[in-house]
DNA sequence: CCAAATCCCTGCGTGC
DNA sequence: TGCACGCAGGGATTTG
């Protein structure tokens, strides 16, 4: 579930915690990720003073001393929150970050798609080689209505899949294409290389704009997500169509009923009276 | 090379 | 009440 706001609004409340504080050592507890967790790895590069805490697509970079970096993924579960020292972990708890005043950085992922990974950064070197095949950030000057189009330009099939593609864009998942595509009226069935040039834009402008809304209100609350204070997020209220299959458009002056199908095997939620 | 399908995983809601 | 089943979906992998 958490796509590029649901990161980022993790990633700030924990640089806000964690930033010059030092990890003493790291614990993997019951249960592999989408890897298994390599404890030896983590307690090598995972150590001493935390001097980042990044977002690149839907990962967060943890930066260590001596180019030392965690990468961690959230899959569809995956959470952190802070406990002190003598907390009982709790079921589906993956690994403990054992920091300085007697806390602990816990990650939790129920259902394990997510990842932890230690890895070391060359001088110099900004993200670990796996990043490079990733598509512009989204929220980035890079990130253009003419680059939008230069790339579907070559797409022949159905654009919401598309814009799932992180090769693409980052940090879109279902909920925020569908949601983007509807802010630009863009049916989600249309095919890439069928989009004018003035509707890349549009496409493009809807993207940045629901996720810096969504950023602005903690992200999206659906089922598991929160920020690492417990707290929910509240984009969920913005939705306007993700989740409201049957129910009438939100547009204003448009009769329709959002529908819901299934593309590349994932829900799509549109309006076919306003999305053409 | 591209696109669609499959798999991974667990909890929850539904229907019988 | 219990059980089978479908669904949720990010990303790696497989298949077409």
């Amino acid at each position: 579930m958490p796509e590029l706001p649901e990161v980022e609004t993790i990633r700030r409340a924990l640089e806000h915690v964690l930033l010059g504080r030092c990890c003493r050592g790291v614990r993997a507890l019951i249960g592999n990720l989408r890897e298994p967790i390599s404890e030896v790895l983590l307690n090598e590069f995972c150590r001493g003073e935390i001097r980042g805490v990044r977002r690149r697509a839907k990962f967060l970079l943890f930066d260590f001393p001596k180019g030392g970096c965690l990468i961690a993924h959230l899959g569809m579960t995956g959470s952190f929150r802070i406990e002190s020292a003598d907390f009982v972990p709790r079921p589906h708890d993956r690994a403990l970050f054992l920091l300085d005043q007697k806390q602990i950085l816990v990650y939790h992922d129920i259902r394990r798609f997510g990842l932890l990974r230690a890895c070391t950064l060359m001088p110099g070197e900004e993200y670990p080689p796996e990043f490079v095949a990733f598509g512009p950030e989204p929220l980035s000057p890079e990130f253009t209505g003419a680059y939008l189009r230069e790339r579907l330009i070559r797409c022949k099939g159905p654009v919401k899949p598309f814009l799932m593609n992180q090769k693409v864009v980052v940090g879109v998942g279902n909920i925020y294409a569908s949601e983007a595509l509807f802010r630009a009226r863009i049916s989600p069935l249309r095919a890439g290389n069928d989009l004018a040039s003035r509707e890349c834009a549009t496409l493009e402008r809807a993207i940045r704009a629901v996720l810096a809304e969504s950023i602005e209100w903690g992200g999206t609350t659906i089922s598991d997500y929160r920020q690492p204070d417990g707290s929910e997020g509240h984009f969920a209220l913005n939705l306007r169509v993700y989740g409201r299959m049957g129910l009438s458009c939100l547009r204003r002056g448009c009769r329709g009923v959002i529908c819901r199908i299934r593309q590349a095997g994932r829900s799509t939620f549109y309006c076919p009276g306003c999305q053409r």
